[in-house]
DNA sequence: CAGTATCCCCCCTGATACTG
DNA sequence: CAGTATCAGGGGGGATACTG
């Protein structure tokens, strides 16, 4: 696409969704979190040309997000593994899923939930702790350039 | 892009990303989290071509994630203000960024940090939490369907 | 089943020039 | 400053056919 890459960009967030802010990335990390493991579940699942799919499948394991492993069955083939680094998108992944759910669905318009397993009760939605355990809202921060040297005020995050 | 539009879709992941799960909106986002109000400090701050950042202030406005207000200075323009439904997108920010920082970045190398304004500590990361204040893990959840008749197994996040 | 190989088209991207 | 208009190009997106 020639778009303006952003891999080397300062800000964490940039370099973030130059790995995984494409259109189909996150999709297929949402349904890996959800035990897909199989090329073919993939494909059916979200729909996507088997070429487009090869391509990101290969591009999150160039990134060290999917890892492949021989098939846990007997087949022949592989699977798509998440690693630790791809199961550290799951806040991602959950901060998406609560924003849709709140704000994407009319007010009757049913929509699927996030439960804990354990009583199968919703979960909490995502909150931004101080170290002292204040919840934290979105002015109560500031993004501090460097670990050291540092601007006051809100800059670039 | 002729792409498959996810704005029907079932899964609140899917829907979300429709909606700002381009290379520029969150970006933009970002921004104005951080303060930024105004055309030319986008555009500054991006380096995006000024058409294409047209498109998506509109396309963010008609999502209701920015408003339009007068300028709080004395000039004629306009300012882009989020909406709560955008400041909503907050944690989907940071957990971007937290997830950024850690897997991003070379060991040695330096990236900014997202600190609470009060004391300037870094914040914790974001954490899900059941009901009775657990920390879940991506194994911990399970998606419910539908809020009613529910299948038990994890099926489509 | 799990890809690879083509093909084409569309639209996004990025520049530049222009307007109020 | 805040856009709008226009244009070139290139790569993603989708479909289909093919292979092991």
């Amino acid at each position: 696409m020639k778009r303006t890459r952003m891999s080397g960009a300062a800000c964490p967030v940039a370099r973030s969704l130059d790995a995984i802010g494409d259109w189909w990335s996150l999709l297929i990390i949402r349904d890996a979190l959800d035990g897909m493991r199989r090329f073919g579940e993939f494909q059916k699942s979200l729909g996507v040309a088997k070429g487009i799919l090869t391509t990101r499948l290969r591009n999150l394991v160039a990134l060290g997000i999917l890892e492949l492993a021989p098939a846990s069955d007997g087949s022949a083939y592989q699977e798509y593994l998440l690693t630790e680094k791809g199961r550290a998108l799951f806040p991602v992944v959950v901060s998406l899923r609560q924003w849709g759910e709140q704000y994407l669905y009319a007010p009757g318009e049913a929509h699927s939930l996030l439960v804990d397993n354990e009583g199968e009760r919703p979960v909490e939605r995502l909150e931004l702790r101080s170290s002292d355990g204040r919840v934290l809202g979105w002015t109560d921060t500031t993004v501090r350039k460097l670990p050291s040297s540092s601007p006051k005020r809100r800059s670039q995050m």
